[in-house]
DNA sequence: AGTATAATATCGATAAACGATATTATACAT
DNA sequence: ATGTATAATATCGTTTATCGATATTATACT
């Protein structure tokens, strides 16, 4: 049977994405990235990372390609590319529904 | 004390809000407001309306503002407008920020 | 009065976030 | 080679949200 996707990304889970998206990284170097692309906005703990990481590589969004000591690097893959782009789909027609109404 | 807001809200949490921007309606209508400006993608069921609309009572974005038998109609308090404001401001930070990456 | 309908409310299970803490592997100093 | 610091990953426990299913309640219409 086919692989389970994700129906929908969690904001931490976006940026994750975001980041492999930008180059092949460990953990610590995700948080790193989260941190300064969002420009200190959104910060991602040990817990959700992690747990975000072994979830991604369960669904085959990512996966490992080196282990060095702990330090473990993961490549995103097809699968995840296609889940980034439909999750900037879904992000970018909130803002069109939400401009449907009246200017706030 | 100041009284407790949510740091941020999620999509089903932003969609309600959004109804209650466009004008005050009761529950069922708000469902229905959401399936309808979102073209159908976004659904949302009893268990998460009423849940979402406690909630939101209980942090003062929106108010009851009659009720005829069942039917309990709510505005949007203007808590409730700062924060779906911010919230449009969330998303579209995260829509930057993935265009400053590489496009996929 | 009885039945249909509209609207709200709740149950129970699953998933995710997250601070705190623990574990593990390497590097570096003495 | 031992000890200590550091880097990186892993897990615990609590809280919050979603959501299908089902139950409850109030009104309207025979």
């Amino acid at each position: 049977m086919p692989q389970k996707s994700l129906d929908k990304l969690t904001e931490p889970m976006f940026y994750v994405l975001m980041a492999f998206v930008h180059s092949s990284m460990c953990g610590t170097e995700v948080a790193d990235f989260v941190f300064q692309r969002s420009s200190g906005e959104v910060k991602i703990g040990p817990a959700t990372l992690y747990t975000i990481l072994s979830k991604f590589e369960a669904v085959s969004y990512i996966k490992e390609i080196d282990v060095d000591g702990r330090k473990r690097t993961y490549e995103i893959t097809d699968r995840g590319r296609v889940a980034y782009a439909e999750e900037i789909i879904r992000i970018k027609r909130m803002i069109r529904d939400a401009e449907k109404g009246e200017i706030i």
